[in-house]
DNA sequence: GGTTAGCACTCGGGCATCGAGAGTGCTAAC
DNA sequence: GTTAGCACTCTCGATGCCCGAGTGCTAACC
């Protein structure tokens, strides 16, 4: 059965109502709201339809309903406007991202507590993607007799460092023109390309081939590394508020999801191209999320999509806040992280 | 009134019992433990007493009594026996210990993760003060026609980053030349000592004057941004398994305090030269914490103090071992980071 | 005189009971 | 097709009650 024009305005009347409550709605608030021309026993009707339909459930027979996961779902692609942030709101988040530092890390972590702030949700952030880099430099840096730091500077002034191993003997200068060697030869090329790249520089190459195949090792292992660890997460006890979370063991366990790493990286790995990814509830696929919904949206840098920004809240969540809130950062991210030239710190 | 034998006697018995089960303590459970030969009777006298001087305290008449802050305070400093831990658990921290990676960073963390999993309480963990490193090399990094990257590299591998703007048309071999300036300068001194230092070298300068001038002040103000913001949280949801948290405000306002690095930070500034200081309820000054405990230890590097390691939980909470995990931890530590030549990585 | 048994008393937690309120589903009338 | 009415169900909060745990006091005991 399709849902006539009725049932849809009935279904976004008790979502929107259970959005802000949290309390089942009964067929009496339905009524009463504005828009909603009808009589409590109509409406009876149309909502048993709508509990058999599985948009709906009663937590028990005298309670209100409560829209399911299905709901959502639909409410989420067809019921939903998207409104733009306020003025005041949009501020608040370009003034937050505005820190005196040029680090991404500082500048993730200052995207992370304003949306969390923002949405009083919890906000997660991941780096950008490393195939979204691309080189400028890479410096060798002595340490010590036998280690030298391998810097590699990327644009959007990403850092990536890593101690390796080097002959005895080096000296600065030494290291300096192998750095400059390196350089040259990687310089402008994207991350992805490293491997093939250093193949060839490897094959012109006479002497230093050892050190070199060094570095390329390390520097391919430091990258994995990275690319699987870096979640920021911004307001984790914000969801603390909600009666949803009024039980210290559902607490528990989705700020312990929170903790690691492992669950909550494959949430964010993009889903295509999309702008924007909404799970709801089970669609997660973490078991403890599963009266969570997790809207997820993408930054891009120079042009690449560079890394994911999202937002888990309950499933009762604002969406149409959300959406906009990580549509409005999603673009200020994209800005500062691809300004390159166009400003300097002070 | 001093507290005789018994007293002393009955106390600990009373505090060990409350800190395993949490419900307040009763005469007649006193009396069964073993080493206390008297009846229910002569306890409760000697439990009023003890009460009287403020190291008890009844929740209400018909329960037992629980412990007050005085009577921890009485219990860490006389009291308590302090045991080694176990071999299993050393091997533990140990192995957790031992990260690929020599990044200062990913070793705290697994620092923060392991003591935070031994005790079963929230672990701190601050990056190594800065006053406490010194610099191998200062180096210049070429990253657009205006803009440096400039990296220290301190003992322990610590790197701090900036981006600083340069003159036009410094070439990267310049840069070069004014690293390794620079680093004859400052290295081996304590970046304590770095403004004096370098305002010698600029007195000696004929060129680059204001470039110098620049990267100092860069230099300074990044110092000290690092020095107050990086605290390691690990396993800040542990506490919410305790009764102490089964109502959610307490563990949201417990959880909040771990979000802001203000509340934090203080709390780890290691007062003086004890290896260990403990705080009980009140004396951590910070009204959320007011029925934590909070014990830390110092760890060094070379020699000089290093950072701060500790450990939040209940009041009631298992003194002795935390103690001697941190002991063993500031050990480990001290170990990895001052290990500087003596072990490299793969 | 310190120690202990006995006993009355107190208090909180658990449990059943009860009524109010909210909401439903059904039927019959409009 | 819509609505009013009504009986029914279920939760929630309040109330009252009992039980157990623990205390404090007194008097007896060693």
């Amino acid at each position: 059965m399709a849902l006539d024009e009725r049932k849809f305005l009935i279904l976004r009347a008790i979502i929107d109502d259970y959005i802000t409550t949290a309390v089942p709605v009964g067929s009496r608030t339905v009524s009463r709201k504005s828009g909603v021309g009808f009589s409590p026993a109509t409406i009876r009707n149309e909502m048993s339809d709508l509990e058999e339909l599985g948009y709906l459930a009663s937590p028990h027979t005298s309670a209100g309903r409560i829209p399911s996961a299905k709901a959502y779902r639909l409410y989420v692609d067809q019921l939903l406007k998207v409104g733009e942030l306020s003025k005041e709101e949009t501020d608040f988040l370009r003034e937050h991202l505005n820190v005196r530092s040029a680090q991404v890390d500082t500048v993730l972590n200052a995207a992370a507590q304003a949306l969390s702030n923002i949405t009083q949700y919890t906000a997660l952030v991941t780096a950008p993607a490393v195939s979204s880099m691309r080189i400028r430099r890479v410096q060798l840096v002595p340490v010590d007799d036998q280690t030298a730091l391998m810097i590699v500077v990327t644009n959007a002034s990403i850092i990536k460092d890593t101690l390796i191993r080097v002959p005895e003997g080096l000296t600065p200068d030494l290291l300096h023109n192998l750095s400059e060697t390196l350089t040259q030869a990687l310089a402008d090329q994207p991350l992805s390309n490293v491997r093939q790249r250093f193949a060839e520089v490897l094959r012109d190459l006479k002497e230093n081939r050892k050190l070199f195949a060094g570095v390329m090792n390390a520097l391919e292992n430091r990258l994995e590394d990275e690319e699987k660890t870096k979640v920021v997460v911004g307001g984790p006890s914000n969801l603390l508020h909600y009666p949803e979370y009024s039980d210290v063991g559902r607490a528990r366990d989705f700020l312990s999801v929170l903790e690691s790493r492992e669950k909550l990286y494959p949430l964010l790995r993009t889903g295509g191209s999309m702008e924007f990814t909404i799970r709801i509830g089970p669609e997660t696929g973490v078991p403890e999320l599963s009266d969570c919904s997790l809207v997820t949206a993408t930054y891009r840098m120079d042009d690449q999509t560079g890394g994911t920004i999202g937002i888990i809240g309950p499933t009762r969540m604002h969406y149409g806040h959300v959406l906009s809130a990580l549509g409005t950062m999603g673009r200020l991210l994209t800005g500062v992280l691809s300004r390159e030239e166009t400003e300097k710190e002070k």
